[in-house]
Parts: structure tokens; sequence; C-alpha cells
RNA sequence: GGCAAGUUACCCAAGCGGCCAAAGGGAUCUGACUGUAAAUCAGACGUGUUUCACUUCAGGGGUUCGAAUCCCUUACUUGCCA
């Protein structure tokens, strides 16, 4: 199978001496093990590196992307990949700083492994001398008996190093506490990375800083067992500038997966990034070079109300998860949607489409438009449609609803199409038969 | 194993027999202002057939005219002791 236009295109920005350097300015490295020798290792003959995702849920998400574009970006300078899907530790679990995890069902785990597989495959070129390759920690976790992890890995760790983790020692302060599995999490990751050390020479684990101790759990694992030094790169929590927490959007999760984010959904939510982010976002999930990142940043000192930064990031990353012709769709459903307002004037197939990408419903003339508001999910119950609607927050047809009662039908086009807004960018789309 | 404290709405957190659908803060949503930005200000924020009704204060049972509040019990969490 060729790759997908999308990776043949990508490529590192030149005018760096070094993936480091690039990496360095994109702001990808928040800790690191010992700098200088990694940036030579980096600069020197092709090396394997891993990067593991844990099937916590059915879709990887905008934090993966993160990872991903990383490894991809280590691709690209030649050196080769192992994408992690854990098989064995998403049955674990890594400890979150609040609360405990529910244990997920291992049939659910195994079938959302399947799903991050084909993720991760999308995003890093599988061909070549340096080509991706899967791996499953099940894979070597699995065989191994309680005994045999005891007497052969046990024996590496310290209770006392592995308490000191920021993961384990911010549990242990909270009043959630930690279970035994989770505490074990790190021992499993250090597994892996000894694992790959061994099989595949590989010497480099990336990941998000907030898993810095799962990294180092490795590092440390292969020195003490292999005498051996091993790498780790720690990529910044990526965050807004207002506080907020990055890859929401009304509280959703941003996912990787269409039918759990559409491309339309994607296109949107990168277009609303704050002007002081978007800069930083466009270092960060984008192959753009130094020279366009500069002059976007230009175009957004100068004339911030064209949103010309915004709208590279969006077309960018769109394109990157999904392809050209679904960010096409999802431009052209912007542009309906948010153009000059007169829907009827839009021609149908146009329009269609258009509301095909947002969430949408089919729907009876006589269907309240309160009601409708929750069947296309833009509210979640009836007393907050209502609420809505009695706030002067709902439109539709770019008509705002006035009466809490009022029904579909009359307000929608010839056509028996209808945009249902609520505030100024929540839309679902509406067939009316 | 023993003892103690705790479990309140999305999160944190008040409430300690009726005035509790439950203070306050955060998050979120809407409006104004804008550039489909930020900041700011105002309002909303259990559910519904919405001047009323219904279901919530870890689960179950009980006391009472009446319970988030008192009692018993189960589960879980934390701490101290063994």
């Amino acid at each position: 199978m060729p790759e997908s236009e999308s990776l043949q295109s990508q490529s590192n920005d030149a005018t760096f001496d070094d993936v480091w350097d690039e990496l360095q300015y994109r702001g990808l490295i928040h800790v690191s093990t010992n700098e200088a020798e990694l940036k030579e290792l980096l600069a020197g003959p092709p090396i394997t590196y891993y990067c593991g995702f844990d099937p916590t849920a059915p879709s990887l998400h905008l934090g993966n992307l993160v990872q991903l574009l990383t490894m991809r970006r280590l691709q690209l300078a030649g050196h080769k990949p192992l994408g992690l899907v854990g098989g064995s530790t998403g049955l674990i679990g890594d400890p979150r700083p609040t609360a405990e995890r529910t244990l997920t069902e291992r049939d659910t785990v195994a079938e959302w492994v399947g799903y991050l597989q084909a993720q991760v495959s999308k995003f890093l070129s599988s061909e070549g001398d340096n080509a991706m390759r899967l791996v499953n920690n099940l894979d070597w976790t699995a065989p191994l008996s309680a005994i045999d992890f005891l007497r052969d890995v046990g024996k590496y760790f310290r209770v006392g190093t592995m308490l000191k983790k920021d993961a384990v020692s911010a549990r242990l302060n909270s009043d959630a506490g930690i279970s035994f599995t989770e505490f074990s999490y790190q021992i499993l990751q250090g597994m892996d990375f000894l694992e790959l050390y061994r099989s595949y020479g590989c010497v480099l684990q990336t990941g998000g800083s907030d898993q810095w101790g799962n990294l180092t759990s490795g590092t440390d694992l292969i020195h003490k067992a292999e005498g051996a030094s091993a790498h780790a790169i720690g990529t910044p929590l990526i965050t807004n500038s207002d506080g907020t927490k990055f890859g929401k959007s009304e509280g959703n999760a941003i996912w990787l997966d269409p039918a759990l984010t559409s491309p339309y959904a994607l296109y949107q939510f990168w277009l609303n990034t704050d002007d002081a982010d978007v800069i930083a976002r466009l270092k960060v999930f984008t192959f753009l070079t130094r020279a366009e990142i500069e002059a976007l940043a230009e175009a957004v000192a100068t004339e911030p109300f064209k949103r010309e930064a915004q709208r590279r990031l969006a077309v960018e990353v769109t394109t990157l998860v999904h392809g050209a012709a679904a960010t096409e769709a999802a431009i052209a459903a912007s542009a309906a949607i948010f153009g000059n307002g007169d829907l009827g004037a839009l021609d149908a197939t146009t329009l269609e489409s258009a509301l095909r990408e947002l969430p949408n419903t089919t729907t009876t003339a006589s269907t309240t438009v309160a009601q409708v508001l929750v069947d296309t999910g833009l509210s979640p119950s009836l007393s907050a449609a209502r609420r809505s609607i009695g706030e002067g927050g709902v439109y539709v047809n770019n008509e705002k609803v006035v009466d809490e009662a009022a029904e579909i039908g009359p307000s929608a086009l010839p056509s028996g199409m209808a945009v249902l807004r609520r505030g100024k960018k929540t839309l679902a789309g509406v067939f009316v038969e």
C-alpha cells in the first residue's frame, strides 16, 4: 500500500543543523537525559527509539498527536521508530494524579489496541530503511510469571525510588491513595524499554513530561541490567495561555478518530486557537518551516483579524489527521455556515454536504426546536435547551428563536434543511421530512 | 485485625432535623463587546408536561409528621495503632 500523500510531503526544516535543534525550536523538549550526548546521538547514524501509547480509550487524542509528530520528526531525520501500543500497560493503567483508574475489561483493551495500532501506523512511514515497526508489550509481559517478575525484574527496583516518582508521591499525598496495581506501573514501563533495548537495540524513549518518572524507570533499568546508557526525551505538556486545558472542546477530548471527532469539529477546534497560542501550536503540530512560521507570527501581530495563522494551522492539522479531501469538506462547510448568513442563497448540494459535516438529525416538521437541540446533541437536556432559547442563544437558519415551544418546520428552508445554532458557533444540521 | 475520620451536584467544598434542588469557588454555557480570538461585564448552571411536580447528598435499612442532616448496616477511602 502506498504511503499517504501527507506522509510523503513531510520533511524536516533543512535550515536546522540537526533534528535536535529543530525539536528544541519547536519547544518539544521539556526534559531529557544528558543533552550533549543526546544531541550527538541524534546527529549520528540511525538509532532505534520508541514511544508507547496505552489503550485507555478507543482512539488517540490530540495529546498523543504531539508524541506521534515528535516520532515522525525523528523518523524524518533517519531514525527508526518502534510504535508501542500497550496491550499490557493498558490493562493496568498509569497512575493519574487525582484518582485511581477503573480497570478496563480485557476484551475491550484488546479491541482498543487494534484501533490505536491503526492510528499510529498512519503517522509514521512503514517504508524504507527506517520503517516504523509496531510492538505490543503484552507479547513479553503476558508469558511472565509472578515469580519470574519478582526475581528477574523486581530486584532492580528500589521501593524508595519508586515512591519518589511524582505520579506516585502525588497520589500518596492525596486522600485517594494508590493501589499496588498502579504503583507497579512504572516497573512495567521500565521493562518495556529494557525489552526493546535487548530485541531492537532501542536507546531512546520519548513521551510526555508527565511520564518522566516512567521514562527514567526504563533508562535506570537498562543501566542496572545491561550496564548500558539509554536516553529519554519528555515533551512539554501543551497548555493554553489562559490556563484552561488544551485539547478539550466543551469538556470533551478531541479525538483523532473521525467517528468520535468529525473533521469539521477538528478544523473548527484549531481555527478557534487563541492568538497567544497559535504560533506555539504551529511549531508543535505542523511541518511548516521556521521561515513560514515566522511569517505567520508577523501576520498575527500586524493583522490579527485576518486570522491567517489560525486558518493555516487548522488546514495543516486537519490534513495531517484526516487527509486533503476531508479538509476540503470541512473548509467548505465552515465557509457555507459561517459565510454571509443568507443560507437560502446557497445551492442545496453545498448546504447539504455542509450539514452532513455537522452533528445532524432527521426529524418531522412538528418537532419542537428544543427537542431538536437535544436530538442533535447541542443541548444535554430539554431543560438546558429551553434555557438556551430563553437566553436568546438559539437560531434556526440565522433567525433567533424566541418561543420555547416553537416547532422546527416553519423555519426550515424550502429544501427541508435547517442550520440549527446554539450560541455563536455550536451548530447542527436538521433535515425536515 | 483494632480504633478514628470521611464518602454532597462536572471538580473542590459548605450544610449537621423543617426556611435544602442544597452556600461559596472553579469549570462550563448564554448574552454584550469582538476577529468564529483574548480580556472584561451581566445572566444561567439536577430533570421534567416548569408559578408546579419529580429524582438527588456512597449503597441498603430504620427513627420521625418531616432526614443530606439522627440510628443500624454494607462498600470504599484516609489516618493512627497492632
